[in-house]
DNA sequence: TGAGTTTTAGACCGTATGTTCTAAAATAGA
DNA sequence: TCTATTTTAGAACATACGGTCTAAAACTCA
């Protein structure tokens, strides 16, 4: 038919993503791509259309790449292991994150997401997956008694999914263990079946 | 001496905040803050230096308006009391947020500081002050006895901080007073003295 | 009133932006 | 081998950016 692309768009793509996470959509110029990724920025545009529909192809690659299989894969576990080890990896992501990136959906959420309603729906579809996993681990944990019952889970998963926002956040600046293990312990606490009575301080 | 300003700082600074918060540092461009503020733009680099330097001045008149008075108003009450009406008063502030501007702080938190050491120490400085109130109230409610002892209270303040961002993130993309309401249930939950054996589902 | 000083208005500077154009290069099918 | 088609490279376009300059305006103090 015609001259093949010289480019393999998975590499562009993680490539792109890489800029857009670090720098936000503002601060990224098509320029920037273009050398990042060693493209013309005719290329880009010929590929991937304009820069809106550039960064919302990153960001879907981003949030697959992120939340997609990694669901799925906590999910096998244990409800409270699933839990624990998921905040686990956030936390040990946010401190070895020596380039201060954070996450690229609390980015979008926070820069592109209020002024734009196409990814006002695509945030908030993720969180409400995220949300829906915190559910699901909730409920299992409840029916088989190793998690607390007391909490509504629909509660317990609003709780989750706005910590794990929380530490996201903080990280950015503050990236210290000591607060980030400790802010999640209390959260911890709170799905043992007994918390009360264990971890008391004197 | 001279030609006096045709202008007064403080109704400049509180416009100024409202662009910059509403869209952010880089989508703010100089000539947008000087039509909207009725100023030219050599007159705003004449009072307040260049774009880094006003969004500088704007971003501490912010936090001197957000943070200084409220937290010594709500220090006043008995702790549990301080905490929850910070936590409504966020919330409705979030609900009633049409604009979806959510906190400067955490908009500043994530566009400007981690590329800018200046504003990192800025921002975490403030995260230190909003920690450190919630760490006395729940100093002071552990005392008395109306905050339970479980949880060391610095770690209560690390996951009160958290859900803090959380929630102003989370309402910048999804503002459902449902959702909300529903996830600082459990963190309140935990404030409890006897907590476990309130809120009991079936 | 006049000298000195600061602020104002708006043109201006160099550069960077998102995007498109032109033309050459590279393929597939006839 | 020729034609059709697509991708490239890089110049080009219009606009917008952060920031400065010039000159007039507006004041204070002598």
């Amino acid at each position: 038919m015609a001259r093949p692309r010289e480019f393999d768009e998975e590499k562009i793509l993680l490539l792109a993503v890489e800029r857009f996470w670090e720098h936000g959509y503002e601060a990224t110029s098509i320029r920037d791509l273009a050398q990042a990724i060693g493209l013309t920025t005719a290329s880009i545009y010929n590929a991937f259309g304009d820069k809106h529909a550039f960064y919302r192809k990153a960001l879907d690659f981003y949030v697959e790449r992120s939340f997609g299989d990694r669901v799925g894969r906590f999910e096998t576990k244990p409800p409270r292991e699933a839990i624990g080890a998921f905040f686990n990896e956030i936390i040990e992501r946010s401190l070895s994150d020596t380039k201060r990136k954070g996450c690229m959906l609390v980015n979008s959420a926070l820069e592109v997401a209020p002024h734009d309603d196409e990814f006002q729906r695509v945030v908030a579809q993720v969180l409400v997956r995220v949300e829906a996993f915190f559910r699901r681990c909730v409920e299992r944990g409840q029916k088989d008694g190793s998690i607390n019952r007391c909490q509504k889970a629909s509660d317990m998963a609003g709780t989750l999914l706005g910590t794990l926002l929380g530490i996201r956040v903080l990280a950015r600046t503050r990236p210290e263990r000591d607060l980030l293990e400790g802010l999640i312990r209390p959260v911890f606490a709170l799905l043992e079946p007994q918390s009360q009575s264990y971890n008391l301080i004197s």
